[in-house]
DNA sequence: TATAAATGTTAGACTAGTCTAACATTTTTT
DNA sequence: AAAAAATGTTAGACTAGTCTAACATTTATA
């Protein structure tokens, strides 16, 4: 697989995540290509038995594309873990180093990195990362937005990689496995008193707590 | 600049340092090319002002093009460093994963390499690693192994940490910054009579030879 | 030095991935 | 249900990097 045809499969496969249905309209908007080039790709791809196509449908992904996709975001994601937790680089530096190392061919690089890391089943954003076989684990993160008052829980993740929110953990002192323990929940605006580590209190907006993900 | 443009880079250096001239053939060959291919590439190379190129006339690299030449070097060999040091692969296996992260466009990746390294001044077959500006080292270290009979050197480094190897040294009483004078060299096993500051005459074995870098 | 061999160059074709302009179909609105 | 808007497709062009076949120049040799 080309370069080019992994970037095609990693969108393909992001798309699918939230429901909706694939377009090509959809593929052209996240990837910053025109639409007819993202139509011949989909040719392409739909030829490799990627994915299932057939003119003016909406497009999904095969299982054989499926996994391809997921073995890709397998190596972006340990990728992300290894810059972070080996490299010593931030939460906000190392997506876009990730999406240059994902697409290098090397079973001995990458299992490796996962033998460095002891296996982690999910990545510094509390994604899961998939298997060597592209499989999911089966455990999902939660929303710190859906959980309960008065309990304890750890951060696995975040959903949202702009730097000023992850500015902002920073500044709070989160990170990830970092303890929190909600207080008290607003009713009015969903916003939550917290306390970080045992320590700090503060108060998390419902975007924050919408943001972050917990086991 | 491209990923193809930076290997015809690479294998354009590489070809500069055996002192020949660069031939339209030899690099052909070099990257298994055919010649009409490198001949194309040679005038894009000569237009982006990489290469000094006439027709017929035997190819250089510019200030620039050398520079830029370097500049993946420096990427090749801290990788390899590090993927040997760091992630523990071995010698043999490096070289492939390098030829492929050497391309990665991140001056932030390649920092914290260097800096997890310890700033090093020479991969571990003794070829100087150009600094951040594509400048090499004055001095170039060589394996002793390299080295002639009759002449003087300075211990400046070692290419095996070995417990076994560094006390062996001591005992010898050989440190960094050591004179070693080769009085002679046996072409059967390639061992060397040595004599060391002035005065402990002994001999090095073939492999502590190729284990001592020198200046 | 004339010819043969080696090397270098040009011309033209092909693929992957991109684009714009024009046309087709589906979906939404009136 | 007709018209308009949105979305999808086709056609054709362009670039980078590759190739083969044919031609040109330089170098080596008889």
């Amino acid at each position: 697989m080309t370069l080019t045809e992994e970037n095609y499969l990693k969108a393909l496969h992001r798309l699918s995540q939230n429901g909706e249905s694939i377009s090509v309209k959809r593929i052209a908007a996240l990837l910053d290509i025109k639409m007819p080039t993202v139509n011949s790709m989909v040719k392409n791809l739909s030829e490799k038995k990627l994915i299932k196509y057939e003119k003016y449908k909406s497009i999904e992904l095969t299982e054989k594309g499926r996994k391809q996709a997921l073995l890709i975001l397998r190596k972006h994601r340990l990728t992300e873990l290894f810059l972070k937790d080996v490299m010593g680089l931030g939460w906000e530096e190392v997506h876009d180093i990730a999406e240059q190392i994902e697409h290098l061919q090397s079973d001995l690089f990458f299992n490796r990195v996962d033998e460095m890391l002891g296996y982690p089943k999910f990545d510094p954003h509390g994604e899961p990362i998939p298997d060597s076989h592209g499989r999911l684990p089966q455990l999902k993160a939660t929303p710190l937005s859906l959980c309960q008052s008065g309990k304890k829980y750890q951060l696995s993740g975040v959903l949202n990689n702009d730097a000023s929110f992850l500015t902002y953990l920073n500044s709070v002192d989160l990170q990830l496995g970092s303890q929190i323990e909600i207080t008290a929940i607003q009713e009015f605006d969903k916003s939550m008193a917290v306390k970080l580590n045992g320590k700090i209190k503060t108060i998390f907006s419902a975007l924050i707590c919408q943001n972050l993900l917990v086991l």
